[in-house]
DNA sequence: GGTGAAAGGTCATTAAG
DNA sequence: CTTAATGACCTTTCACC
């Protein structure tokens, strides 16, 4: 989809304030509230905005450690593999990737300890072969999108 | 922090209705309205609920290719290694892990050919040693909360 | 619990592609 | 000619005290 600049505005401010309302939001960007309304049902229609959900920190929650594991799959488990992940709470995500190792999920645990039972949960399952775990230490870019909205934004093509 | 029930139930229902109104939420959750008022300050206090930006599609943007780069780093060049990949737009993520690769980012391009000009802009810097790169093929698991919530909710501790 | 304030919808008019 | 923006009006709903 074509974003257009103010588009990009609203976004930006959208992510910047996130409890603005459509009222307020008009005012500082200059326009019609309407105009506002029409953008945010356009944005989400068209799939830009999936939703407004609450972001929660599992941090927060008791889970301050974060790693990333890659899993080497037996050929044709892939399907049960999957499943098994996506009942594991401490999976938050799991990809398929190319190139060595056949995924890469990223996990949460209660300490480097509580890790481990995390990590013989995930991998003792048959049709994982393999798995390679990298803890992160630090967080440098959390997840942002605004860069990216921003030279969608000035790209009008 | 510590979560109970109803903290759960209340951050499930917010994940899935994210539009919802605190007295629409008392109503579902068959509690007062300063119930839920109480529990979300309470929530938003303790950075539990970081807040409630907009989820933005890459995709729908014009990015529908995702990778993985792990990075491997010169010594004493951490910092400015991530101020270089912090001015990418498209790196929407980046962690110092442990093990080998020191630095392990997200990706995002308009394609698979789009992929090499932004790892040659991600690579093409003083300090980078090596890279790999895992292109993402599916998504089976997108990112989630909601079952670590549960859990968390249910573990009175 | 009451009240001021938004959200959300519709409309006619106007501008711009 | 088609699409979008605007300001006006209305009703319902919510947030805050």
């Amino acid at each position: 989809m074509k974003i257009d600049e103010l588009d990009g505005r609203l976004l930006t401010l959208l992510a910047a304030e996130p409890r603005i309302g459509v009222l307020e939001a008009s005012r500082r960007l200059a326009v019609a509230r309407g105009t506002v309304q029409a953008r945010l049902d356009r944005l989400q229609t068209n799939g830009v905005i999936r939703g407004f959900g609450p972001d929660v920190d599992p941090a927060a929650l008791g889970y301050p450690v974060t790693a990333f594991a890659t899993l080497e799959i037996s050929q044709g488990q892939g399907a049960d593999v999957r499943a098994h992940l996506a009942s594991v709470p401490e999976v938050l995500e799991l990809h398929t990737i190319t190139g060595h190792g056949d995924m890469l999920c990223r996990l949460v645990a209660r300490s480097n300890a509580d890790l481990q039972r995390v990590i013989d949960r995930v991998v003792g399952f048959d049709g994982i072969v393999r798995a390679s775990t990298a803890i992160v230490m630090e967080n440098p870019v959390p997840l942002r999108i605004v860069p990216l909205v921003q030279q969608a934004a000035s790209q009008r093509e």
